[in-house]
DNA sequence: CTGTTAGCGCGTTCAT
DNA sequence: ATGAACGCGCTAACAG
């Protein structure tokens, strides 16, 4: 079948244990036989057994990524830049690994399995990105998939999500998390100081950290402008919000239904640009413009926002860094932050789909 | 450090060989005995190694995906419904497997280099994705290491690039490829019968497979009404073609250089639809209106592309379903089409950012 | 510098 | 139905 060490070293007239030293380059070999053994290993287009490599130095080739779905630009974007780092240097020896990309679709159970199977491989390290759910149990669970990861040299990194609680902060795992809540707090001021008072808001999937925090981020910017939950303003903020899933489709709806309950509304922020999408499809279908009537803002600054028309205000997180980074201390090419937390930094990008609400201009 | 079957064995008071039997579940055990197995494997969290797993029987759970880049929504949405299908069940044992995802960023070595990875792994499958090179030398290098993958087991599938040429029919490559020709000529078939005669055209990468085809599908069309490569406006049309990546940059580019070529140009196609929007967006800062002055086509029919204003005409491909039945083949669970070859149709989507040019209307 | 030996953890014969 | 023994292909001590 395939050739194997040993088929090498009897060609080259060495012992296997001579070529394994050869392809790993980390003994001194004499220059005529590491030569003798390249040319057997040319000859018989030799290629190494990763599985039996990995089962005899106990190491793995293999990086989880864990993403909800590649499909979704936002974990494209991370999973390329992670990939970017991990597979870097591949052509070199243990120069790079290979990413394993695992789509979750955002259920828990897809992510516990997943995590299942890459410690069966043992693998090198495991990046979760995204938010994650935020459930007793499920986090419970994961906390414990980790510690067992861990402790058998897995190297783990949280790319886009809050580091584990500080009961579980022994776990040697690193955090990549971004700001959501100040992004958010300060996109919500930007329309606050444009004018706007009735606000919708179209979040994400409930009990999701990436929707609490954006959430939390919206309600505190309205509470600093004395548009707290107990004003009749801040009651009306409060009916304005519907959650919704992180795709098109929702925003579509999520907009019609925000329109249901409040016509007079003057401005919509979107769980994120994708649902902002929708969110615009819908006010257009309903004849109102953007942002004549409405403005609508997302979050992510994902590529396509920039050429969306009018082009969308958002809230920019550097995913391609972020991922970048996150790449870096699975690898183990970067110290780990202080504390094993980084926090990126959200940047809020003014573009043409917000402006001042029709009623003020007048 | 890690439990291994042996501690399993030891626990529940069995052989080894036994606590095997019950894990994969392919011979007869008694029901007793199975019963303690799985109870001593709960208590001790016990998790298979794979590596070891995969070496003693000769298998693996890794399936290959190379890409150019799943942060381009091309390949991550072909990469999402790949990894569905590859992970699909795999919960159960034996149900799913892990798939591999590899950035080439279309470089030819880059395959190569994976695609030796790979091997390493002894991947149970290979899908190489999007348009190949097309040079002899790259040809012939991926076409052997294809050839010994296939010979080692390995199931490989080809998706978005056209079979490999028939010498090398031999192997037993599956293939999905994509009607990008015809998709090409009706779109362009579409603008003539507008009245447009000025086509710019931008095209991708040269020497690629999508390139090539798209552009032939575009040529042809001309021809068939009557602007061969031979004829006054033919060559005008030859002028007015130029070489990008697939990026958006490339795109306005592009635009810039047609509009230097000739002024007078009443529309443009573009490689796909991410080059489009750089296109729409090079137009619209020299003051020009889409469709107004200019139509702007793109190709793919990417999920921002209907969100775009105007929307884009656009060729669509089905990639979600084209990459799960790729995904399906590479599994194993689905028969080859016959000849091993699948071509999957494109449908013209005739949008908002087509017209009739202003010439012709006046 | 190189060969010999002993596992890594599991699947799988061959016995029983 | 179960156990003992061997080997998958390679790396890592230990000699020499």
């Amino acid at each position: 079948m395939a050739v194997t060490l040993a088929d090498v070293a009897a060609r080259a007239g060495v012992s296997s244990a001579t070529v394994s030293r050869v392809l790993n380059g980390n003994y001194p070999v004499a220059g005529s036989t590491r030569e003798r053994v390249q040319r057997a290993v040319a000859e018989l287009d030799y290629v190494v057994n990763g599985q039996a490599r990995a089962l005899a130095a106990a190491t793995s080739d293999l990086v989880g990524v864990l993403v909800n779905d590649v499909a979704d630009p936002f974990f494209g974007i991370l999973a390329s830049a992670l990939q970017g780092e991990i597979g870097a240097g591949a052509a070199e020896p243990g120069g790079g690994k290979l990413a394993v990309v695992c789509n979750t679709g955002g259920s828990p159970e897809a992510e516990l399995t997943y995590l299942t199977l890459l410690e069966r491989q043992r693998a090198a390290g495991v990046v979760l990105t995204g938010g994650a759910v935020e459930s007793e149990r499920h986090t419970a669970a994961v906390s414990s998939r980790l510690a067992r990861l861990a402790a058998s040299g897995t190297r783990i990194v949280l790319c886009g999500r809050p580091p584990l609680a500080p009961p579980d902060e022994t776990l040697p795992v690193m955090t990549v998390t971004f700001d959501n809540r100040g992004g958010a707090r300060r996109l919500t001021e930007h329309l606050l100081s444009l004018g706007h008072r009735r606000i919708g808001y179209v979040a994400g999937p409930v009990d999701r950290t990436t929707t609490r925090h954006r959430l939390e981020g919206h309600r505190a910017a309205l509470a600093a402008h004395g548009i707290g939950p107990d004003t009749d303003a801040g009651a009306i903020s409060l009916r304005l919000t519907v959650h919704g899933g992180y795709d098109r489709e929702s925003g579509y709806d999520a907009a019609l239904e925000l329109l249901r309950r409040d016509p007079e509304l003057t401005a919509v922020v979107a769980a994120n640009d994708t649902v902002a999408l929708g969110v615009c499809a819908a006010l257009r279908d309903r004849g109102l413009s953007i942002p004549g009537d409405v403005s609508v803002a997302g979050f992510d600054d994902l590529p396509f926002s920039g050429d969306a028309s009018p082009a969308l205000t958002t809230v920019r997180i550097p995913l391609a860094e972020a991922g970048a980074r996150a790449g870096r201390l699975v690898m183990g090419r970067q110290a780990p932050p202080p504390g094993g937390v980084a926090t990126v930094a959200t940047e809020l990008m003014v573009r043409g789909s917000t402006a001042p609400p029709a009623s003020s201009g007048s």
